[in-house]
DNA sequence: TAAAATTAGTTAATAGTGTAAACATTTTAA
DNA sequence: TTAAAATGTTTACACTATTAACTAATTTTA
């Protein structure tokens, strides 16, 4: 069934919201963000929101988990290309992720930064959400690994016990090495991305030169997992 | 000349003050931090605290600056040793980084987490102290180096150009081939830690298994770095 | 030692914040 | 047309940082 034009204006104004909470996260930073705020610049009080949100921190929910689906949509896209060659497919992921990041600072901060103010994440709702993120880079991976490329580590008995819980949760029936793969990549990836955009490597956060830091460090990452 | 009885209970208040902050940030996050509950809790009232910080900024700024200090002093601790083998004393480092964040969340969520709200960091004074710790993490590099047991790489002119400024920030008159090593090294350990400590590596923070995960990362970067 | 100056605290007030309750208005459905 | 549901508003409360004005204690100086 369609929806109703109720439903729509509904979902209108819910789009809304979440757009103009963005914007001010990624003026003001995440913490910063404030009902009042949002509620003004949409020409409305405060207490309105709450007809569309229970409370600040469900509104800080539905934006983390609408983070997740589009850094995870991202990392899809990077994938849709013809180049078959596996180093520049991983390459291109990664570059995805780091790109995602300067372009979605806001969202970024969400996630990956420390939450906001007594804010706590319902893992129940944001916990699927995340796994949709890694999946699309353990998807790169498991194409390497098909085609035997990939080089697979033994796993301790401590590891494997660490990683099987990851297995259900993503749904890969591939190798636990494959997940432990895309666990230290991603790892590496987002210490490289972190500290860039918490301006620690360099005082000009801007600086093109980064990008080409970034780029040589994923070369040797992706140097050492191939296998020929 | 010795300080005043003044200058003395002064210095005590300001630590008292820092203390009960570093507690309230750990118990509730960074951004929860109050004015009024540090006072509260200290049997003092809100404006009072303004005799010893000129603004709720310069009481984290204050903090930050400690936290630096504290990475720093356990990063040497950790190289206080007897210990003459090269892959130990990086495996001794990497694991006291851990160490620290893991057992100084608030001092690490100060440092390396989201701001607080509408806080900026004067990087005059934060540069300087976080430079601190990164010393410590080249000192063990430069150790390696000196034996002539170091895997340099080769450098870009973009690489070099980006890495240049750190030479004089950090004081290091080595390769920067070591500063790059130093730097994407640090990139991956905080990779890890952050993830963990922000609960993206597992449902349960408080998992032992995540430490046989983080060493055997550790190892093998190690590996990859050592020459022979 | 007495007076002056500095320091450390207070209370009161301003301008923000999230949120709950009560009420009004508009839109939809019977 | 009437009842119900949805969407707002205003008001109020308990928080937050911060400033100004004032008081009391301490230290310094004459």
């Amino acid at each position: 069934m369609s929806p109703t034009r109720r439903e729509r204006v509904r979902a209108e104004t819910i789009d809304e919201i979440k757009e103009t909470a963005r914007m001010q996260i990624s003026k003001n930073g995440a913490a910063a963000l404030s009902l009042r705020g949002i509620a003004a610049e949409m020409g409305m009080t405060a207490p309105a929101l709450y007809r569309y949100f229970d409370s600040r921190d469900d509104l800080v929910t539905a934006l983390i988990v609408d983070a997740y689906k589009s850094l995870a949509a991202a990392l899809a896209a990077s994938q849709e290309t013809e180049e078959e060659s596996h180093d520049k497919r991983i390459m291109a992921s990664a570059c995805a992720y780091r790109a995602w990041a300067l372009t979605h600072r806001a969202e970024y901060s969400l996630i990956f930064g420390t939450p906001i103010p007594n804010y706590h994440a319902p893992v129940g709702i944001t916990g699927p959400a995340a796994a949709q993120s890694l999946i699309e880079l353990i998807r790169v991976l498991d194409a390497v690994y098909q085609d035997g490329l990939l080089t697979l580590n033994e796993l301790s008995p401590a590891l494997i016990k660490m990683l099987e819980p990851w297995v259900e949760k993503l749904g890969y029936t591939g190798p636990l090495s494959v997940i432990q793969l895309a666990l230290t990549n991603w790892a590496k990836i987002h210490g490289l991305v972190s500290l860039e955009l918490n301006g620690h490597l360099s005082d000009v956060p801007e600086e093109v030169n980064i990008g080409s830091f970034f780029e040589k460090e994923i070369c040797s990452l992706v140097e050492r997992m191939l296998t020929d």
